[in-house]
DNA sequence: TAAATAAATGTAAGCGCTTACATTTTGTAA
DNA sequence: TTACAAAATGTAAGCGCTTACATTTATTTA
């Protein structure tokens, strides 16, 4: 038995009997080689099963085809389908997705921005604009591009490819003040540092504001992005003193746990109570009854954001901001307080 | 302005007087240097900014604490759990995870896990056992670790972290027919390249002949993966000639639309039809009537298998075969037949 | 105090690739 | 046929790191 080795480079060169040099251009530039020798090498390539050393590649050519992405968690359907679509527009491009996830902490999405440089990501996926100023220079030093998704920001100087958190939700507010709601409480999702959960709450106090209703004293509970989280914290709301006619939460993870906490004790939706979402995910269908939710158009999100990556890998200087539109879902989750 | 360049390890042992091996032994095997040159080293190092270049590392090193996974899709909570807790149990022994995404092809399955090796990843993360056994040379023959999950398998010669997809189905379907049900029609993720889907199918076959009903006509709708394919299935069934009485899911998504489909169609659960499903994700949770389904640890299979692979980077001959325990959760959506 | 041993550090040879530049081969026009 | 340009190929110098081995410095022992 020998011991199989790993084909390198040079084997291929050898075996073809080419320099390394023909070999390296055969798989990278084929149109600078002969026909005849590009079968020859090709042939051999096949034969060895050779397949080029990552690490090597990189380090000579020092670009890895190699994208990065920090989610805040992959334990949640928020981000699947905008990851997966962005996964999907890298490979149809030759590229490979590098994913890591933060748990929602600053710091940790810090690290993992350094590790997924160091690892040679050509470019990065970031979500939402809510971080250290210097881990952007951090990035613009080293001319690394990326692209903020999730939030919109009007900013030349950084791509975003994401929605604007804050109208969408000042819009849903106001629908349900124009249904006659007056007591609202907030269920959201920790907002410092989480620049969507904060912009969808703002949206709501300005609405509030613009309607005359109180929104200084909102009932706000901020918590984790559980379904358990959205329940517990809307039985909070529900066995307040001042109990609220609607529930708005941040999202339809933690609507869904609000719903189930709402069946639990009794409560009908949207007679006895109204609750809304946001995000429109698969889930806020299933829910009985259907969710009014915000739809965002997450896949459409994470292809157009990997376009404007590659882009960005091409031209550093490019740059976009684009601002996906989102649109109220009318469910059944929202009416008029009796 | 200067151009801010990317320090190297030159940089850095030119900064702090030192050789090169030095600040490499600082960085990688602290304790084999003196205090006082480590701490004048690690200064520079942090002062500099400096991260180590991961193409330069992985090709001196022949390492890269990187570890691959390939899910079938990450549009899916079915994988969420268990690959989030994957990607934290390495974390914590200071290694990254390299994720990508097959979409349920086996072709793309192969190209991905030869670019994960190529890439370096010092193991892998396969999901079900089912794939071309010259892929599994192709691994041997590098001696990447790897270790199947989701699905176990008897086989000391490979390691693997699941469950007994044949078992629960089995014990579940029983269940059912213990109940009373005789009319059985099953709505299955498609089973070629992928024995989860097929072992439980074929549970539910066992089962239904140990019980002396006929398995050969059993009606069986197989699709995709999506709580919309399960909605159309389900009516299918129910709109056959042949109605039953019971539907059983192959997971929680397609009976999520079964269940949604059930609502449209105004039959009651279980009073109408009985619904199961299959890997208890908690929407399985929020979905009225809660489902009757099998609980899997997808957290502590995510967890285990993260070790395994450890393990087996440290020493190449270990092999583990571990089977969770899976758990009927007994939900509303299963009863007997009216 | 000198010799022997252990600890700390330095030297330099790669790891497997890309690519600027040099050289050879082929094709074309006069 | 010759001269020259264009195309194809080869040569070899890195890319930034790790690590075996050599050398220097500190510590211990007799």
């Amino acid at each position: 038995m020998n011991k199989p080795e790993i084909p390198t480079l040079d084997d291929v060169a050898k075996e073809a009997r080419v320099s390394t040099a023909t070999v390296s251009r055969c798989l990278n530039f084929p149109d600078r080689v002969s026909s005849k020798t590009r079968d020859k090498v090709l042939k051999v390539v096949k034969d060895l099963g050779y397949t080029p050393n990552f690490g090597a590649q990189a380090l000579a050519a020092k670009r890895t085809n190699t994208f990065g992405a920090i989610v805040p968690t992959m334990n949640n359907a928020i981000f699947a389908a905008g990851l997966q679509a962005f996964q999907e527009e890298l490979g149809r491009n030759g590229a490979t997705l590098l994913l890591a996830s933060s748990s929602y902490s600053a710091e940790v999405e810090e690290e993992q921005i350094r590790s997924l440089v160091a690892r040679g990501a050509d470019g990065l996926l970031l979500i939402g604009t809510q971080r250290n100023e210097k881990i952007y220079s951090f990035l613009e030093d080293r001319k690394i591009p990326y692209v903020i998704s999730w939030s919109y920001q009007d900013d030349k100087t950084r791509s975003c490819v994401g929605f604007d958190n804050f109208q969408a939700s000042y819009e849903l507010t106001t629908k349900a003040i124009n249904l006659g709601h007056k007591k609202f409480a907030v269920i959201s999702a920790h907002a410092n540092s989480n620049d969507r959960a904060y912009n969808r709450v703002k949206g709501i106090r300005k609405a509030l504001k613009d309607n005359n209703i109180d929104e200084q004293n909102l009932p706000l509970i901020e918590c984790g992005y559980s379904i358990e989280n959205g329940s517990q914290s809307f039985k909070a709301h529900i066995e307040s003193n001042n109990r609220p006619t609607i529930v708005m939460c941040g999202n339809d993870v933690l609507a869904a746990g609000a719903v189930k906490q709402a069946h639990q004790m009794g409560l009908k939706i949207p007679e006895d109570i109204s609750i809304t979402g946001f995000d429109n995910i698969e889930l806020a269908s299933v829910i009985e009854p259907a969710l009014t939710t915000v739809h965002v158009r997450h896949k459409r999100m994470g292809m157009v954001a990997a376009q404007v990556l590659l882009k960005q890998v091409e031209d550093k200087s490019y740059r976009e901001n684009i601002k996906l539109e989102t649109r109220i879902i009318e469910g059944k989750s929202l009416a008029k307080p009796s």
